[in-house]
DNA sequence: AACGTAGTCAACCGCTCGCAA
DNA sequence: GTTGCGAGCGGTTGACTACGT
């Protein structure tokens, strides 16, 4: 994809913004508002790109924004949050009023990475979904295969605390993607209907029969979308 | 004091998504 | 359906700083 109009000036300024610069920014905005952050570092009389601006605006000169070192409440927010989340860093962003997804990245590579530890514990591996829709549709879409319940423990190097936590393990039989969804701790079915949601949207998903046996989930019923290859989960 | 290394974090880059034409 | 563009996201880079030798 070719770069913006706005934004193939080969003259515009990299590097650290300058204290003159963040003031035309936000006095810029302060003015006449965001209404176009490719034009605008022309209108504010800046040599720069338009996302260098939004950037430097959303990490940095938004007000409101909050600086300094992570509370204790914050760590376990982005360790709760990215378990559940994974790298989404804008989602996790959302739950912590004042942080930039950029900021808490950092920080997560920084400080938090290296504190957590994951022991998956296979045994626990419960209760397994084989599905293909193709068989039923003929349409080549991706559709999940797999699923397994299975439980792991989170617990930190410098032994503060730990928890442990249910995670649902999704192969795709098309796609590349091989993805972990956290749902919790315990998972419930409110939680799998979540999670479904989110890998596919315009899928109807339903439990058939509203119970959790062991923490494992059971009688699993995807409704119309996909057919049950196992015979182990029919309606 | 000089140098090397590791940690931190602001900023950049490449990509995807959504929307309008 | 295709194309172009703006916005946003997450991974990565690199400048700067702190610390150790």
């Amino acid at each position: 994809m070719r770069a913006p109009k706005g934004e193939m000036n080969t003259s515009l300024k990299k590097g650290s913004w300058s204290l003159e610069e963040d003031q035309k920014l936000v006095s810029y905005i302060n003015r006449y508002g965001i209404w176009n952050w490719t034009r605008m570092p022309e209108f504010a009389g800046l040599l720069r790109s338009g996302k260098s601006c939004r950037l430097r605006w959303l990490n940095y000169l938004k007000p409101n924004i909050k600086r300094g070192s992570f509370s204790k409440e914050e760590e376990e927010i982005i360790l709760h949050s990215h378990s559940l989340l994974g790298n989404r860093w804008s989602a996790i962003a959302t739950r912590l009023p004042g942080r930039t997804d950029n900021e808490i990245k950092n920080y997560w590579h920084t400080h938090l990475k290296k504190r957590v530890t994951h022991t998956p514990n296979d045994s626990t591996i419960s209760s397994a979904f084989k599905a293909n829709d193709n068989q039923n549709t003929g349409q080549s879409v991706n559709h999940v295969t797999e699923i397994f319940i299975s439980q792991s423990s989170t617990s930190f190097e410098d032994d503060s605390s730990s928890y442990t936590t249910s995670t649902c393990s999704i192969d795709q039989e098309i796609g590349i993607k091989d993805n972990y969804y956290d749902i919790g701790s315990p998972g419930t079915v409110e939680d799998l209907q979540w999670f479904w949601k989110q890998l596919c949207p315009n899928e109807n998903f339903e439990i058939g029969n509203n119970h959790v046996q062991d923490q494992h989930f059971s009688d699993l019923v995807f409704e119309d979308s996909f057919h049950d290859s196992t015979g182990l989960y029919g309606a």
